[in-house]
DNA sequence: GATGAATGAGCATTCATTCAT
DNA sequence: CATGAATGAATGCTCATTCAT
């Protein structure tokens, strides 16, 4: 019967996901995860080797998922112009569909504390690759123009790192869907796409 | 006699700012601040609030001194494009100069808490409008094509700040000047800006 | 089916014993002694009232069967110097024997909670009265000189105890055997015990 | 002015003495030193490391200062038989005069954690050497009868040990003087002493 | 103003015990 | 009977802040 306990481990990492958006890793004590996620603070401790380990396993477990999903979405596209575009809208969407998530990664992504930014850094390193490697094969197919692949990244990164810190920061947000297409363009301009 | 309390001001402002990079703001103690500024921990407290203070105050002064720079250097050049190369170049010298509150500013910007975010805020909400502005006088003298002036800043913000992020995180970083070139080209065929 | 039941309440009994020679009463937890008794936490306390019902237990039933066994070797001797001789050659060797109750004993018997004490002091305050009992029947029969039979027994017990205790910490003890003679002619002479 | 420094330091010693004899090192909290000692709990960790940093400290110091002025004594007395009367008599005294301390010695000497118990046993090594050595010249000059020096002093303090353990357990213990006489004429007997 | 000893609220974590299965 | 997941009371320790000197 391990139904059961994969669903109290998804609830406690759904509880702090919200906890520490709303009051950051520092502010949130442990206990608040344990009563938004129903169960006593002890049991938190059945799950996580301490507080530090929810912070981690939360990263670990959904940024991992997101760059997967990223990963075999784009597969399905050829032109880098596509690919691109693909993963402006998968990131925003996720984002947008997990405003909590994206709230504790836009914070605790720069945390001080070695060993929680390693862990963090994890699945983000791979994401980058992703990118980088997706603005590699588009100057060898001459699809793009890039002096520095890395600059690239995170111009390409930062952009999109900029616009969830807005809209994450602010109150009344508009849709991200709504400036999907700004963006795109102003990238395809930076990197002079062809193919559209 | 005000400049040794000023002085002593600007020395816990430094040790908080060399403290809170190497440790981060939570995991630096009060006393740790006051043992480098070389003062006793209530002195602290003759010159700030709580230790939240210290940190706002830190943005505030120090933040707020950057973008003030940034604003009165901008006035020399002329056009769009000089202007924002001029930010550029501004904007990674001065955070490759204060690398400790590089490190800050990037960690500690996104801190949950609303009111220490709230402080942060208000200098960057600064900067943004100068970019913004800069762009927007750009679009109107028809040096560049921006379809959405925010998401212009978000790139242009947004990729400073992942420049800054990998080199803040780097343990052996470029020299920021070296990529220099290769973030104004980007951006200038970002914004498809005339002049070059 | 009674017998199962015992079987699992000496198998309790001894992980425990081990257990609590090991790590100490306080310092060793219920779910240790379980899982070396190969049962469950739960099942535990089919058994026991409660942990400290443990160390109770442990102490009436060990305890109490060596004074027993104590009890009935002695009926063998008829002097009161064959008895007393009985006695070491028993303690020493049972204590030898048991190597991990030897350690309990010596640790827990001077608990400060008094329930627990209490516990304890029951099977021990037996055999101090058997002690005093064969000291007192030794002066009654002009075979010994003690002018207060309860510091005879101080005498008496403490050395061993202090035997013991030595034997328990030492890294790499002597066999007790090795020392008997010693202890029997010391406590001989003390006692001025005729018969040799 | 170290002086309230010292002070408070005996005066948070002093409360631990009572209130680990009270409740055993485990079941009492530092907060109750603190209360007893007039103190905050944090106070406590301005003077001591933590809370087995207090019980170490606690035994170093008063068993210390307990063996330093047994071997400053006895240097006044010439025969054995002199030696061994002033560590009975100096024993007794010091263990009646501080009962919280006696009963502390007795109920955490024989901790299973191992930091404890060593930082415990040091100061007693220095006493059972002091015993030994006494033991050991006795019967090079000819004034004792010791077949076994280690044998020896397990009896001696054995026996002392044992007396002290009596009248700490006991609710109305007699004036440990009152035995005095008995113990030393035992001991005499048992080493087979002259010069009486 | 400056000090730093003292404070005590606050929190992560442990573990004996329970109880639904 | 047996289990072991879940509980939540209990506590050692930290550290921002105060205040007597």
């Amino acid at each position: 019967m391990s139904k059961p306990r994969e669903e109290k481990y998804q609830a406690i990492l759904h509880a702090a996901t919200e906890s520490f958006a709303e009051y950051g890793y520092f502010s949130c004590q442990v206990s608040k995860i344990a009563k938004l996620a129903g169960v006593a603070d002890g049991t938190i401790y059945l799950y996580f080797k301490n507080k530090e380990d929810i912070l981690v396993s939360l990263f670990r477990e959904r940024m991992g998922r997101f760059v997967e999903e990223i990963r075999q979405t784009i597969g399905r596209y050829k032109t880098t112009r596509d690919q691109l575009v693909c993963i402006i809208r998968t990131h925003l969407k996720f984002m947008q569909e997990n405003r909590s998530l994206a709230i504790v990664t836009q914070m605790e992504r720069r945390q001080s504390n070695v060993e929680i930014r390693e862990a963090i850094t994890g699945p983000l390193r791979d994401y980058f690759q992703l990118i980088e490697q997706v603005l590699e094969e588009g100057v060898e197919k001459n699809e793009a123009v890039i002096a520095d692949i890395k600059v690239g990244r995170q111009l390409f990164f930062g952009t999109l790192d900029a616009m969830i810190s807005d809209w994450v920061t602010s109150e009344k947000p508009r849709f991200l869907e709504e400036v999907e297409d700004v963006v795109i363009d102003l990238v395809c301009s930076a990197f002079k796409l062809k193919g559209n």
